[in-house]
DNA sequence: CTCAGTGCAAACGCTTTGCACAACT
DNA sequence: AGTTGTGCAAAGCGTTTGCACTGAG
């Protein structure tokens, strides 16, 4: 579960791509990460963009979060911890919940699956969109 | 969080997909419903599969899984339960799990979300992946 | 010098939608 | 009869990919 492929070269993007996530906190998806980078690299792509997330994602330099039904979003932050998807916008952010809880989940279900990992993906109201007070949305 | 949409009409086509979703517990993508109930009224196009599923999913009649990165899945129980997906092949299951512990989480988390919400989506091994033993793939 | 990485544009896979027609109630 | 639902095909949207070129090592 820690094979990870090596990243070989370090080019322009590549660098820019990890330095705008490392410096972010909101989870962009590839086409808002694209924005950012493109100041910095007006002639960049948006393939490059996602050739380097994933590869950076394999590599273990960052995190993909693939959450329900949305298009995915990328992560900085290596450190283990769950998010929370804003129902009315979209916005992701970061949960700290202390949880030994979460080990303690079967390892083998009735079903007769091994299972081997879980993901806990918390949804709400963002402070924003509570101000604005659409009861849901 | 209840306030469903009504569903007005009851047409062949509707019937039908309630029916196979009902008597199934694999949580077919839309495709594969379209192909089961093709069998049964030939003409029918997967765009009104998607509109129904969209339609039934709102009228609280079926489930719309959105798990992580996957084409979505329905679900004909409408109990609560929590799903495996196998890392393998993709098939998903029912997990039960005895969770009154599920309801333990914070109301409010430090970032300021009013949480109303959570998932817990597991990942595994299905039986018929782990007999081909391909460790990870 | 070499080959991994890039830009561009086209293709892809799933899902949604516009339109004219069909069929529940 | 009236209007919701349908089939078909086209469009939409996020993502991936083929190709010739570029640049990191």
């Amino acid at each position: 579960m820690r094979d990870h492929v090596e990243i070989t070269r370090m080019t322009r993007q590549r660098r820019v791509i990890i330095e705008e996530l490392r410096h972010l906190d909101t989870h962009p998806t590839a086409d808002e990460l694209y924005g950012l980078v493109k100041r910095r690299v007006p002639h960049v792509s948006l393939g490059t963009i996602y050739r380097n997330l994933d590869a950076l994602a394999e590599a273990g330099v960052i995190r993909k979060l693939e959450m329900s039904g949305m298009q995915k979003r990328f992560d900085g932050n290596l450190e283990e911890h769950h998010h929370v998807r804003c129902i009315s916008c979209g916005r992701v952010a970061d949960v700290r919940v202390e949880t030994d809880r979460d080990m303690d989940y079967p390892i083998m279900d009735a079903s007769g699956y091994r299972i081997t990992g879980q993901t806990v993906e918390f949804s709400g109201l963002c402070p924003e969109c509570q101000k604005e007070d659409r009861p849901t949305n």
